[in-house]
DNA sequence: ATATACGTTGAAGTCCGCTCCAAGTCAAGA
DNA sequence: TCTTGACTTGGAGCGGACTTCAACGTATAT
């Protein structure tokens, strides 16, 4: 598979990928007698596993570390385990803190929908 | 209250609290004879506010847009509620992707665990 | 064979959200 | 009065994550 059909059935440009590759968040791809990139099943598992975290807000180099670590074997597993539990919190205390946004945003939200509703005029406390 | 004080009242430094006001992301801040800032406890709720929206990963722009309408007056009312919802909208669909993120990461982390419990070896398809 | 469409690289540029700096002002204590 | 230290500003600098650029190589269609 090309740069560019991995890039459209992810809906990431060419350029994101090759970023992601020099930035060792996937293993370097497999190349064609010319040196372009033939992407096959597990480089698409690896691009996709990438965008994943980072859409989640991993940092790029946490990702890459753990592509590092599997590329260096078997040894790297208890390294490999304590990344991810990291990651997790990090995650975690992420979805905590959009929660309570969230339940600030919708308590503000009511506030203007009542405000919209009846007269207009009646609140006010902004923060 | 002086800038240093709200600044270690919230974990942040004076830099960034003036970078906040001069952003937008909360009004001007009252000054004293010598314009030197004086937070009172308005000021002090909207930092709070940025704050809290800041850690959730809101842009500081839709923030700095938000206090522009309400310092505009009653008359965008509908145009805050507007800007509301579609950050609302943002930070649900974030939540989700982290949500999935954490189950992918989950899941993994399990594999990890188990491999190391049992004789190692025995897993290995690492996305 | 030549056009054109896509691929390669390394380096530079961009945008965001701070963070730091220089030069200057102001207030309180020795 | 002089020093010390916190405050002010505008602007420069920084780290992260792309994104664009220039210069060049390759492959397919006419």
């Amino acid at each position: 598979m090309t740069i560019k059909e991995v890039g459209e059935l992810y809906g990431v440009s060419p350029d994101t990928l090759r970023y992601y590759e020099r930035s060792g968040m996937i293993p370097p791809v497999a190349r064609t007698a010319s040196g372009i990139r033939d992407y096959g099943e597990s480089d698409l598992g690896w691009v996709e596993l990438a965008l994943c975290m980072r859409s989640a807000g991993l940092s790029v180099q946490a990702i890459a570390e753990y592509v590092r670590l599997t590329r260096e074997g078997d040894a790297t597993f208890p390294e490999r385990l304590a990344l991810l539990c990291r990651q997790r919190e990090i995650l975690q205390s992420q979805q905590k803190q959009i929660a309570e946004t969230l339940k600030r945003l919708n308590y503000k939200i009511c506030k203007y929908e009542d405000a919209l509703k009846s007269g207009k005029l009646d609140w006010n406390s902004d923060t």
